[in-house]
DNA sequence: CTGAAAGCGCTTACAG
DNA sequence: CTGAAAGCGCTTACAG
């Protein structure tokens, strides 16, 4: 493979200046440049980027750690950060923690020996060391969708409250009293938040979540299986099931299918986190959704803004309610708050517009 | 952030010795060790690994270039790429071509770069300048899921022609007589196979292919419904839709859904890929499942292989027809070929082991 | 067993 | 505008 000194050697110049027309560097004559061109072509030379790194200590390489590149709302971000990143000029290196700290430390220690630019992080626990380490160690970094309290990096996520209180709205308004959610892992905010927002929603409407109704899950489908299950033997079920995650409502479908019970006549369904898919499950899934690539690219923004020494502005962005089946019918008028987006094609995801929405709130970190 | 210069003060020796002890090299005294271990501790030191790269002209790291990171099946790929990469010491670096040729180039052309040990990849054309350039120049490379005829690259894939002929004669065994397929690129390997094969399935059967009932999809969802929408218009519409992949399958049932036809009632669908989702769409989508993991895995092993000189070894696996019910309620008893898999529970392949099966056949590049 | 030194392929002050 | 030279952080023959 050809080096720099093989296209000097060709043009006729010192590699200092290859280097330079390579780098737009502007004291280089026209002469020199058009040789050094021409030699780059001849040659189909590719100047070496770990040399270069080495040398000026930068790698144009962003790290994203994400929790689970399985579930199709990491996907969908890790899209849209290499998106982004790509427009910015870096690549990115994705790492997937499947919900395992160790792994997540793995991939967090690997990406800091390489020497990565920046570290994007939706951690899946309370923090792995090596994170904190990182993040202590100055590292520009930004939590996404996850973050961590008490460790100061910005924080670019949804804001799912309000949307879980219009779900709560539109359960009650069916008539649903006795509600139960498959709560994501306590060591998680999305998973805390999550319980919280839905219990604070239920009191609004006068009603109680007991200890029974909160199964305990880990975002991946056989816990939603195994704690619809358990909801399932409760001397009272409850009338709704909602996951925290989109995993969790496939293994909460898994349950109730083996159990022969139908959805919403049996027990009603929802779900945190909308996918293509669920206009098609049987029946179509009522769930929350977020404004995922925005959000991807809005954490590559803060990102690099980080890495070149700027302030990388937190943002929380809204999530929206999309009506479906699977609570039961809503009442063909009267409903407590308009429910968002219930069209009645209500069309898949996949063929809509990229641009998702538009930010609520704002704050500087 | 400390260097391997501060480790050998530390520990009072030299840095080649500090390096040595590193690499595991015999030639160090007990004592050398046992103060250069204590001395990467005390400073929290980690190898720069740009640097060492540069050195050893190895970055121990692998390209995965796939055509599409939202489909299930290419996830499903990279994560299991990762798994085995990462058990034999490599990390992988993915690039998404969303399936476009000059984007492939794009991640092609950045991999190579930055120096990576070897390249997988799944190309999403007849091949792309850089890819090919890449092949011809000697880049450990190995092709999986689909693959460049006359590249001599080791391939790694599965043969869906013995599920097509199962899927088939399952139709057929239905009643059904006018069957049409949604076709990926006519460019790609996968997309030229499954309509020959589906096309060599249906002759056994006395069955013709017309024109008019292949649909020219790009393995996207939207293509999935624009074609099916086209079907629907037909004169003589088909009574079964058979789609190549299952973003195209996504986009059928939207298409029919738009319509309000029922499925398998007015139109039978079909699919290429499983995925855990299609156990609870409405109706359970019959499809043919491949070996995703045992793909992705013999991959990389294979590509480590050529890396460490080695010839790396083509692999093909068969992929499995899943019957459901979209195609039509199979009659009691007497079906033409026992469909496998048929099982009353059908579990979602979520909740299943990893190890998916094992090869028919193998040969080696 | 150990250290001084060269060198991997670049970039960038420093002179001229 | 241009080139010689230093240096990024390592590894590895080469002497001793």
């Amino acid at each position: 493979m050809a080096g720099i000194k093989d296209v000097a050697a060709e043009a006729g110049v010192s590699v200092a200046t290859v280097s330079r027309v390579l780098n737009g560097h502007p004291s280089v004559s026209a002469d020199a440049r058009t040789r050094v061109l021409a030699a780059v072509q001849a040659l189909g030379y590719r100047p070496n980027a770990v040399a270069r790194s080495l040398r000026t200590d930068q790698t144009r390489t962003l790290g994203l750690v994400i929790s689970d590149v399985m579930n199709p709302y990491f996907t969908e971000l890790a899209r849209s950060v290499e998106e982004e990143a790509r427009a910015l000029g870096y690549s990115v290196i994705i790492g997937n923690a499947d919900e395992r700290p160790d792994l997540q430390d793995h991939h967090v220690t690997t990406l800091l020996d390489r020497r990565i630019d920046g570290l994007l992080v939706s951690p899946t626990d309370g923090g792995s060391p090596r994170m904190l380490e990182a993040a202590r160690a100055g590292t520009p970094m930004v939590f996404v969708d996850r973050w961590i309290p008490g460790v100061d990096v910005p924080v670019v996520r949804s804001d799912g409250a309000a949307a879980v209180r219009d779900l709560v709205a539109h359960l009650h308004g069916l008539g649903h009293r006795r509600l139960a959610i498959i709560a994501g892992p306590a060591a998680t905010t999305t998973g805390r938040e999550r319980v919280d927002a839905f219990r604070e929603a239920l009191t609004g409407h006068g009603l109680a979540l007991p200890d029974a109704y909160i199964g305990q899950g880990d975002f991946q489908a056989a816990s939603g299986r195994r704690v619809t299950e358990g909801f399932l033997d409760l001397p009272e079920p409850p009338e709704v099931v909602f996951a925290a995650d989109n995993l969790m409502a496939l293994g909460a479908l898994d349950a109730v299918r083996a159990r022969g019970l139908r959805i919403p006549e049996d027990i009603a369904l929802a779900a945190f986190d909308d996918i293509p898919w669920f206009t098609h499950t049987d029946p179509p899934v009522t769930a929350i959704a977020q404004p995922t690539g925005d959000l991807g690219r809005a954490a590559v923004r803060a990102l690099v803004d980080r890495i070149g020494g700027r302030p990388g502005e937190s943002v929380t962005l809204p999530a929206r309610l999309v009506v479906r089946r699977s609570c039961g019918e809503p009442p063909a008028a009267a409903a407590p708050r308009p429910p968002v987006n219930q069209s009645p094609k209500d069309q898949s995801p996949v063929n809509q517009s990229p641009k998702d929405q538009s930010p609520v709130q704002r704050s500087t970190s």
